[in-house]
RNA sequence: GUCCCCAUCGUCUAGCCGGCCCAGGACAACGGCCUUUCACGCCGUCGACAGGGGUUCAAAUCCCCUUGGGGACGCCA
């Protein structure tokens, strides 16, 4: 058999990591076996789905790769689909119109509540044999009796005593369904087998069955996902910061770094850490999913980020990180320096952004060149000046300013004056980047060039 | 309040159909090596089976209770 899958955001804001960890997994189970993974947006709460949303959220799933199949479903052009099913419960028995106001309800609730009891509907109307009417909407007879059990892909078996479920409305006074019957009708007439939903769904779940059995349909195959804690352990919130895809996108994380770490988070295949793309496609069947929350972890995330951006062809991690190098400021660099920068310091950053700002004292020309102050007064001082000097004569009319005959020069240099190497570099340092940071001072001088090499000695000398 | 779920190092986790585990890997932290700085890399250190009862020759692994976390109880999704 197949697998058909799908991921069901709705459109009230960005795609979150939570969101995105579910639908890599549901991408995943559906690619191992070659199966179909659709999208579906559970737009029915018109006043808060936004086509903006919508917008964003099909941006993030495309920028993190995962392919969908088909067309995205909307849920607010189905609602003939959804009626119909209401229809046929109505028929066969299995639902009625209700007329109870919604205040009428709230205060059932409230009285349960005071009772110890589980606030619910108590069914009042469930055998008043009403008609269709305004202001009326229809529930779902659910059954008095009995249990309701399913064997979750993650958590095992779990059930319900059918008593605990109440009757819920599954078609509202102004005509849309409800999200547990629209869900239903869609997964249905998807084919959708396998259903990977957030942990916050486990209570949907029996009352969703019970609407299937109701059908007289079979349900797909459930399993639910513990939820992402922030990183101290308490629940996701504003106050963890960035927390949005394109939050990470904006950050310069590289898509594959933030699949890999998501998909490692209640996720594993021994003691792997990183996966290529394939990989994960390869291994991930479902099984060794941790039915424990896992706290995000943004430290561990950037870690992996950079792996990634060390083993990226470099034309490709230029092309990635030119944006963010436009960002800052400047516009027209040519794609070979980019990638001579990104040889010299891909290894220092773990983010494009981070990568693109360690370009900045390489970019700059000398007199905008900022001076750390610690590190100059430390090693501008006058005897690093003069050996700036110095240095900057043998720069002057030597022939070759490549990288390695830049590293020849300096050792000859140091061999034939009494300094050593430890005496001259940091205030060459200093000079060329502005603080003691960078990479080797040979390849930063060639990248830089005679001219404007000489221009930051000159300057620093001064 | 009622129902459901969860519980291995600070974090992600391996192991969980019992013995190979006085618990392995990764991130972080700390120390060292390498080194003309910063990184990378390499080596090492610190560090966990929530507690209590069972079952068993043997339990991180099975059962129960406690505690602690989380989720759900909408004409939201």
């Amino acid at each position: 058999m197949s697998i058909v899958t799908r991921f069901a955001p709705s459109p009230t804001g960005h795609l979150h990591i939570g969101g995105a960890r579910t639908a890599i997994f549901c991408w995943l189970l559906a690619r191992h076996v070659n199966g179909r993974f659709y999208l579906r947006i559970e737009d029915t709460d018109t006043l808060r789905s936004k086509q903006e949303y919508t917008d964003s959220i099909l941006a993030s799933m495309r920028w993190l790769g995962l392919d969908w199949d088909g067309e995205p479903v909307y849920q607010t052009k189905r609602a003939q689909l959804y009626n119909s099913y209401v229809d046929k419960l109505l028929v066969s028995g299995h639902a009625y119109w209700c007329s109870c106001t919604p205040e009428e309800v709230e205060a059932m609730r409230e009285k349960a509540r005071q009772n110890g009891e589980k606030p619910r509907y108590n069914g009042q109307c469930r055998e008043r044999g009403l008609e269709a009417g305004q202001g009326r909407c229809v529930r779902l007879k659910t059954p008095l009796s009995g249990k309701v059990v399913f064997d979750d892909l993650i958590k095992g078996r779990i059930a319900v005593e059918a008593a605990e479920l109440d009757d819920m409305v599954i078609r509202r006074a102004d005509g849309m369904p409800t999200y547990n019957l629209a869900v239903v009708a869609d997964d249905h007439e998807m084919g959708v087998t396998h259903v990977l939903r957030g942990d916050d769904h486990v209570s949907n779940t029996p009352r969703q069955i019970v609407i299937y059995e109701a059908l007289g349909l079979d349900a797909p195959r459930f399993g639910h996902m513990p939820m992402i804690l922030g990183p101290d352990r308490q629940k996701l919130s504003k106050r963890h910061g960035a927390r949005a895809v394109i939050d990470y996108e904006s950050d310069g994380l590289l898509p594959h770094a933030l699949v890999n770490y998501l998909a490692r988070l209640g996720w594993s295949h021994g003691d792997q850490e990183l996966f290529s793309r394939e990989e994960l496609i390869r291994y991930f069947d479902g099984a060794n999913l941790n039915p424990a929350a896992a706290a995000f972890d943004p430290v561990k995330l950037e870690w992996c980020n950079a792996q990634f951006m060390r083993t990226l062809p470099i034309e490709e991690l230029a092309a990635l990180v030119a944006p963010f190098v436009r960002e800052s400021g400047f516009d027209n660099i040519p794609v070979e320096r980019l990638g001579a920068l990104c040889v010299m310091f891909r290894e220092r950053a773990n983010t494009l952004r981070a990568l693109a700002v360690s370009f900045r004292p390489l970019l700059v020309p000398a007199g905008e060149l900022v001076y750390n102050e610690k590190d100059a007064a430390k090693h501008l001082t006058d005897a690093g000046k003069r050996h700036l000097r110095a240095l900057a004569k043998i720069f002057e009319v030597c022939g070759s300013f490549a990288a390695n005959d830049l590293e020849k020069m300096l050792n000859t240099f140091v061999d034939h004056s009494s300094l050593s190497f430890r005496e001259v570099a940091p205030s060459l340092r200093t000079a060329l980047m502005g603080f003691m940071g960078g990479t080797h001072l040979s390849e930063i001088m060639a990248f830089l060039g005679r001219e404007e090499t000489l221009a930051r000695l000159a300057r620093a000398a001064s």
